[in-house]
DNA sequence: CGGTTATTTGAAATACGTCAATTCAAGTGG
DNA sequence: CCACTTGAATTGACGTATTTCAAATAACCG
């Protein structure tokens, strides 16, 4: 289980592994496990990936990593986690969706168009420039990697029309119980009654659109009744029948 | 202002001339304002539009126009209003999107996907398939019409982040104005007091995630303070700058 | 006109937000 | 190892936004 978390909860990792990082064979691994998930990957195609690995750069959490407004500029996380959002002048916030190790972001619905969200790195992070790599990989439609990626857009697609759900319709605790549910499954650790959660509540109650104080009660409640328990970044999931239950929604990948 | 209300509002054109619908020169406009809205068509575009629009379907309020889960199949909105929404299994439903005269539904974020909405109309609509339209139109990057047709995409793309910061950081009064906003926008009479909203209240609440009753107690407010009547299917804005500054938020196109 | 659907209003319950303080956890420097 | 600091989690008390239930108009449609 710790192998599991520490994988990846990629933050943790380049903190603990400091010393080992230049020549870590892990630092493309969870960026090789999503792209493979949709199908297998050629041989060539692996070492680019790794080859990029080799180019990335470090961020300390808070960091701008795409500012709104800006041309794309597309990037892999390749560990830590990031937040797409929106920030009103009174300093209300919006989470529009999470970037998790592996993920990429920074690229428009379509390409030379200006991004209308803000990235913001959520931990320490480490990303890749992906312009020249996707541009590479659209040349060849039939390219696993470039399949890899429009299907990891199309999920995208849904998490949105699935939190537009949650915020216009769900109550707090379906909300948090759906959350709760979609970071389950995202994190790969589909099966484990544990997975790392590196968010802190304030995000949370960012992305779920409640107040800190509320979503802190709401939590509260649910670790009464042993269906969620998030603590140490890490969530820990009790009845997750119950769980399911009380989020309404299935929520997707 | 009637010409300008009949004009947007398809459904009342085609209740009104129905006699003389088949060979309407206007049953085209909507399509082709909009799609001419981000450069000039070539003649032979124009006449390409015209084409289409000779093979439109009737639909009544309410048919379902095209169901989520299944194949894309791209139609444009000739006349009348429809909404993408999904409805969950105790009846609350959540309203993505409007789509209005001149607009198109049914594709996905990626070709050959399933989609995750549904389109319903919400009025009295025609449509027209537009696969084969699309498909050709794409065989021609330079096409204008193509180049219409992304740059619509974009904006549905804006729209739907302008949503959610919506659903999950404003209140109802913002909700309400910042949505009353948007829908002026879009429908072209940007400096016209008044323009066609035939939407039901309960329509409206369940895109802005309110309940019917709390938003028909806001709307009567912002009707005392002379800022927008709703009556009839149309919109009527009084003081369009105080509007700005209750919506908190600047609606996108 | 009669029947149906939408709008409007009142009264009461509750979910949720705000304010303010306290506790807890995790450094950091001595 | 111990203050000391800082940011996050937690809790209480209170106010308000919003929902729900129920009923009464009002608008629409055949």
């Amino acid at each position: 289980m710790v192998e599991l978390v520490s994988d990846t909860y990629g933050a943790i990792i380049t903190r603990v592994s400091r010393s080992a990082a230049r020549e870590s064979p892990t630092a493309a691994g969870p960026l090789l496990r999503r792209l493979s998930r949709f199908g297998p990957l050629g041989a060539d195609e692996i070492e680019q990936v790794r080859d990029l690995v080799g180019r990335r750069k470090r961020w300390r959490s808070g960091t701008t990593l795409f500012a709104e407004g800006r041309p794309a500029a597309p990037q892999f996380l390749l560990s830590g986690w990031a937040g797409a959002q929106r920030v009103l002048r009174d300093g209300r916030r919006q989470i529009f969706d999470f970037i998790l190790p592996g993920e990429g972001f920074g690229y428009g619905p379509a390409v030379d168009s200006q991004a209308r969200q803000t990235v913001v790195a959520l931990t320490a992070v480490e990303t890749v420039d992906a312009a020249a790599f996707l541009g590479a990989a659209r040349e060849v439609p039939s390219n696993g990697l470039w399949r890899a990626i429009r299907a990891t857009e199309l999920e995208e697609d849904a998490r949105r029309l699935e939190h537009m759900v949650r915020l216009g319709r769900l109550t707090a605790h379906e909300k948090v119980a759906h959350f709760v549910l979609e970071m389950q499954r995202r994190s790969g650790a589909s099966e484990a009654s544990s997975f790392p959660l590196p968010l802190t509540q304030e995000t949370i109650s960012d992305a779920l659109g409640v107040s800190v104080v509320h979503l802190n009660r709401v939590l509260r409640q649910l670790r009464a009744a042993d269906l969620v328990k998030l603590r140490g970044g890490v969530a820990m999931v009790g009845d997750s029948k119950a769980l399911a239950a009380a989020a309404v929604l299935t929520p997707p990948a």
